[in-house]
DNA sequence: TGAAATGTTGGGGCG
DNA sequence: ACGCCCCAACATTTC
């Protein structure tokens, strides 16, 4: 058998819409697809509910491969000891993937590219799953924007990229004969039943991705700008998941949305908005790559010094667990756990609780959510915890500290959020479920609510905690 | 992609 | 009829 492409997959786990596999085709060569699960840990390591997602979406890839009767052989263990291991066992000349520019990744592929070529194999790595080239959008000093909105029009100025590339009609695939891994075996579900309900709200996986873009188009994009903030509509296109693993491009996206917008021009609003926030990703994928520090330090200098408390075991633990007395953060921090994904806004609001009223450091944050969330994703991460603390790229000013009670009274005025995630809370009135320890005991004992025992009183004072954080903000100035 | 404090206005109750 | 007070309702400022 002639000497094969080794494709290498990483967050591309798609047949479509895929540059790299495209170039890998022109080649003729017999396409070898490897997926190697690192296991030489160290930063951040995907957490248990982005792995969770991971196996299924390979599991879908597989099946995607077996029309091809192509089969995905798995590994386990370092790139820079499996791949060129690989080439010299298959005579490879070409190691093919798409680029995900997380800086320890792009670090990791500039070694590989030098120990490959020890092995006369070259690494071809083509643009991953953003719209534009991190490091092709700058301002008029060349340098990389720092504030979303000019980062914004510049790229409406290019014009936002739309390209598809229909799925290969065939391929010719390679039989690798030695020792490999299934997608079991690389032990990627985590022990326990803890995820065994995510199946019920995501399908991992290309067809899913689309099966979704479907819905979202059908049924949310008319009322997307009025209905995405609100936690129980949840009018939003729930893919980011299927993006952080390279289900579906972003292009696609905007080529699927301008079709309809044509069809309809009484929508062009709301694919605007769609497409806004298809770039704040970019975005955020931008500024990791320039300032690669972000995933760990404060972006703005001054934030070094500030004085986040190291740990609050008793006020985290509430927090992780949807046990803080303050009911839309609880109901947040339980879909979380129940579901792998919490609504945007409840993001927002969950995460400025943390940080400010709580003043726990916006990597302790991170952190929880970078091992819970399904759609957990370095740049995004890191960009939002740090938007959110008032440190980072564009921030939240620091003065801007979210009341849950008005949030949630706001946005989720009905307590249908409420009551759809704590469910001791349902019989309660939307007067009185937004803070229940207002309402009047014998409302309490109605409903079945001993404050302490059923739910929680306030783990904190919101109004002390507020002063509090403004104070130490205002002495940062 | 805030919230709270403070300021302003205007309608209605009331003596 | 009139002025006074109260207090929503809205606007502005401050953190």
């Amino acid at each position: 058998m002639s000497a094969p492409i080794i494709y290498w997959l990483r967050n591309d786990l798609r047949l479509q819409d895929n540059p790299a596999l495209q170039h890998a085709l022109t080649s003729q060569c017999p396409l070898f697809f490897v997926y190697i699960h690192a296991t030489d840990g160290q930063g951040w390591v995907a957490g248990s509910a982005s792995r969770w997602w991971l196996h299924h979406s390979l599991t879908a890839l597989q099946a995607q491969l077996d029309k091809y009767t192509a089969r995905l052989y798995c590994f386990a263990g370092s790139p820079l000891d499996i791949l060129p291991e690989l080439v010299k066992q298959t005579g490879s000349r070409e190691v093919v993937c798409s680029r995900v520019y997380e800086p320890a990744v792009l670090a990791q592929d500039a070694k590989l590219k030098t120990s490959l070529a020890r092995h006369s194999a070259r690494l071809e790595i083509c643009q991953g799953n953003v719209l534009f080239v991190p490091g092709s959008v700058l301002n008029q000093q060349d340098k990389a924007y720092k504030v979303f909105t000019p980062f914004y029009k510049a790229c409406l100025a290019r014009g936002l990229p739309a390209e598809i590339i229909p799925r290969p009609k065939k391929m010719t695939v390679y039989r690798y004969d030695k020792p490999s891994l299934s997608i079991a075996e690389l032990r990627l579900l985590p022990d326990g039943n803890w995820a065994d309900g995510f199946g019920d709200y995501w399908q991992p996986g290309a067809s899913g991705a689309h099966g979704r873009l479907r819905a979202f188009i059908k049924t949310e994009l008319c009322r997307y700008r009025e209905q995405r903030d609100v936690p129980r509509q949840d009018a939003t296109s729930h893919l980011s998941a299927h993006l952080h693993f390279g289900e579906m491009t972003p292009q696609r996206i905007i080529y699927e949305l301008s079709r309809v917008s044509n069809d309809s021009p009484v929508v062009a609003g709301e694919v605007d908005a769609v497409n806004r926030q298809l770039v704040w990703r970019d975005f955020a994928c931008h500024v990791l790559m320039h300032y690669p520090l972000t995933s760990d330090e404060p972006f703005q200098e001054k934030f070094r010094r500030f004085a986040w408390k190291r740990g609050d075991k008793k006020l985290l633990t509430a927090w992780q667990k949807g046990l803080t007395g303050y009911p839309l953060i609880d109901a947040g921090m339980r879909e979380l756990w129940q579901s792998g994904y919490m609504h945007n806004r409840v993001r927002m609001v969950v995460a400025s609780f943390l940080t400010k009223n709580g003043l726990l450091h916006w990597k302790t944050g991170a952190q929880w959510f970078w091992d819970t969330l399904v759609d957990a994703d370095l740049a995004q991460n890191s960009m939002n915890w740090q938007w959110v603390a008032g440190c980072g790229v564009d921030a939240a000013p620091y003065f801007r500290i979210f009341n849950p009670i008005t949030q949630s009274r706001k946005f989720d005025a009905g307590g249908d959020y409420i009551r759809r995630w704590c469910p001791e809370l349902r019989s309660l009135p939307s007067k009185y479920i937004h803070a229940p320890w207002t309402a009047p005991s014998a409302l309490l004992q109605q409903a079945g609510i001993r404050l302490g025992m059923e739910y929680p009183e306030p783990v904190l004072d919101l109004t002390t905690t507020r002063q509090r954080a403004l104070q130490l903000f205002k002495s940062l100035k």
